[in-house]
Parts: C-alpha cells; sequence; structure tokens
DNA sequence: GGGTGCATGTAATGGGTTACATGATTCT
DNA sequence: AGAATCATGTAACCCATTACATGCACCC
C-alpha cells in the first residue's frame, strides 16, 4: 500500500498527564480521583479505574508519583499518591506541547447526514434530544462558574477553570440556537413531504 | 463493587450502519469508500480499512449488502457492493433510533484546565493555534456550502447535507469567538504576573 | 440479609488505527 | 528507478470500558 503517512504521531495517550494534573492539586487515591474527575474535568474528559490504577502503578514506577500507604480504622487502607519534582516538571512538559485534536465521531450528524432515508420525524427527535441535553448543560456549566467564583475566589487556578466552563458556554449555545433552527427548516420539509402526499 | 450500573446499552458501535448509509448514496467498494467518506463526512466520521472490510464481509454474510466483482484490465479487480432490501431496512431502523453521546476527550480544555501548572503562554499557543484551525474549518465550511447548493441543486439529500455544514458553522463560529475571548483573558494573566514579576 | 460505600486491583472484551503482504500499472 | 494510484484483505497492537474478585463496615 502507498503511504498515507503524513506522521500522524498520536505518541500515546493523555492518560498519564491527566492524572499528574489532577495529582497537582492535592494528593489522592485512585479511588478518589474518579470522584474529583466527576467534580472537574468530568465534562470534558473521563478516566476508568482499569485505566487509573494501571497509570499510577507505571507513573510511580518512573519516579513520577509517591505512594504512601494509609492504614484506615474500619475501612481498607489507602494508597495516596503524590507529585514528585520530576512528576511536576513531566506535566509541565506536557502542558507546553500544544494538543493536536482528532476528528471526534459524531453521531447526531451521521443520522442526520442520511436523514432522507428515514422519516423526518426520526431525524427531529435526534435533534430535540440534542437539544434538550444541549439546554440542561447550560444550566449545568452556569451554576458550576456561579460557585466556582463563589467559593474559590483568590485561587490561581480559577481563571483558567471558568476558560473550560466558558467553552461550554459557548459550544451548548451555538449548538442549541443550530439546533432550534434545524428544527424549523426539518419542520419545513415535512410540510413539503405531506403536501406532495396530499396532492396524489 | 457496588454497581455502577445506569445500563450503559452500547449496543456496539455505528460503522456497519455508517458502511449501509455510505451504499445507500451508490454502490461502491471498500476501497472507494474511504475516499467518499473524506469528501462527505470526513468532517465528523470516520473509518479505516481495518473497519471497512470486515463490516463489508459480515453485512454480506447478513445480507444486508450484495457483492459483485467487477473485472477490469490493468487494475485489480474491485468488489462492487450495493444495499440489499434488508440492508436498507436496518440502516432505516437505526435512524430512527435517537443518538446518544458519549463525553468525549477534549485535550485542549484538559491542559487549559492544568493551565496554572505551565506558562500562561503556554496555554496562548495552544488556544491560538486552536482558533487557528476554526478559523480554517469555517472556510472550509463556506466553501462546501456553496459548491453544495450549486452542484446538487434539488437533491432531497441537499437540505441533510446543509444540516451538518451549518453545524459545523455554528460550532466553529462559536469556538473562534470564545478563543479570542479566552486569549484576551490569558493576556491579562500574563500582565498580572509580569507585574508582580517586576515588583519584587 | 441485602444493598451501598470504601478501596484496590486484574482480566476479558471490544473497537479502532497502523502496519504488513501482494501485485499490476502509470506517472515523474 | 522510484513513487503513486488502484485494490483487497489480515494481523498486530493500543487504548478504553466493563466485568470480575475480594472484603470490611454501616444502615435499613
Amino acid at each position: 500500500m502507498a503511504k498515507e503517512n503524513v506522521s500522524k504521531s498520536k505518541g500515546g495517550t493523555a492518560t498519564p498527564d491527566a492524572v499528574l494534573g489532577l495529582l497537582s492539586m492535592a494528593p489522592m487515591s485512585g479511588y478518589e480521583m474518579r470522584r474529583v474527575i466527576a467534580q472537574s474535568i468530568g465534562h470534558f474528559w473521563s478516566e476508568s479505574f482499569g485505566q487509573i490504577y494501571p497509570a499510577l502503578k507505571r507513573l510511580t514506577a518512573e519516579g513520577c508519583v509517591e505512594k504512601k500507604t494509609e492504614r484506615q480504622k474500619g475501612r481498607p487502607d489507602r494508597n495516596v499518591y503524590s507529585l514528585t519534582a520530576k512528576g511536576r516538571e513531566r506535566l509541565q512538559e506536557w502542558l507546553e506541547v500544544p494538543a493536536v485534536p482528532e476528528v471526534p465521531r459524531n453521531e447526531l450528524l451521521l443520522k442526520l447526514f442520511f436523514g432522507s432515508r428515514a422519516s423526518v420525524s426520526a431525524s427531529k427527535e435526534n435533534v430535540e434530544a440534542f437539544v434538550a441535553r444541549q439546554k440542561v448543560a447550560l444550566k449545568v456549566y452556569a451554576g458550576i462558574a456561579k460557585e466556582l467564583k463563589r467559593e474559590r475566589a483568590g485561587d490561581p487556578q480559577l481563571p483558567f477553570w471558568l476558560m473550560t466552563v466558558s467553552y461550554g458556554q459557548h459550544y451548548g449555545g451555538a449548538l442549541v440556537k443550530w439546533g432550534l433552527e434545524t428544527l424549523k427548516e426539518l419542520d419545513g420539509l415535512e410540510r413539503v413531504s405531506a403536501t406532495k402526499r396530499a396532492k396524489r
């Protein structure tokens, strides 16, 4: 086969770097990490235990994080990990390299693209569900922004956090607008096909 | 471990359905499919040969598509696939089920979230590169919309295609706006930290 | 007694990209 | 001569989610 080789250089995934980032906020256990993710970067990042635990193991072996086992009464022991100097360095290096986005698979658009192969109402339902989800998300983002400004005032991390929230707000707002316009368009198509049927 | 089970029901991936959709536009070979993808749904969907060929095989076995081998002079034989009635039915069924989106991993936002762990200029470069890419994408979308309207006027698929282009335009426009705002914000942070350094 | 939360990890499974294998023709 | 295009397929590999295995404490 030919080349097809514009040097993608994927260079592995960002999982370990995400872990380092989380540990830069506070030392924590693998179990805790899942909860922290849900409450912080969960809207644009996810990690499962099947990723977190092996990542922590590897990072420990590489000397980027340190493990301290805390014995607890009643509950199982926790392995609390914290960043080492090397880990902080690696995190910084990773942050200096601009992210290259890959084309995400968008099933909504795929279905819409082939929309003429099914009923117009099918497309409408699809878009309606999408708009509803975006509207919910927008409310959530507004809540997060308010809460962060109130509870984290003065934190040097705050402006960066707010930028990610703002991303969601711009994104969500635009897509709600698109969705409503698209629904109008679909209504038009539905009327046209109804008229055609009536004429026969 | 507890439940953690809200019934995700992923039910497999959309690859075979995407293939059916493409064949609904015209019969074609696996090789051709890659090219058609690049020229149509490539901005929000991708498939590699390693996916396409096995999918076609499975769909043939299931009776959703039909294979006809065309002998060519000079060039290797091509296996041209076309939809069967069953395949058209399956495509339609899939289109009737609204898409459930998964949280995509956004490396840009991840880096921005941890932006305080590196230089402000690192975040700036990241966002600048992002904005530049979105601007390019917007120009591409505008070109596609114009071309489609000119060359596909009257095609019943056209309105659906334009809806997907419009998605990209709304999306891209919003994110350029976000990016520029964010860059201003980052400039502010840079000035503040410079002032602080100067005071010492 | 049964579910839930805390807590750690491994194994199985699935999905996807990339690389490999093959080979004729055409363009530079 | 070397590279690209046409063309099909398989195999190796990577990443990620889910399921499994284990076990104590607490609450209803």
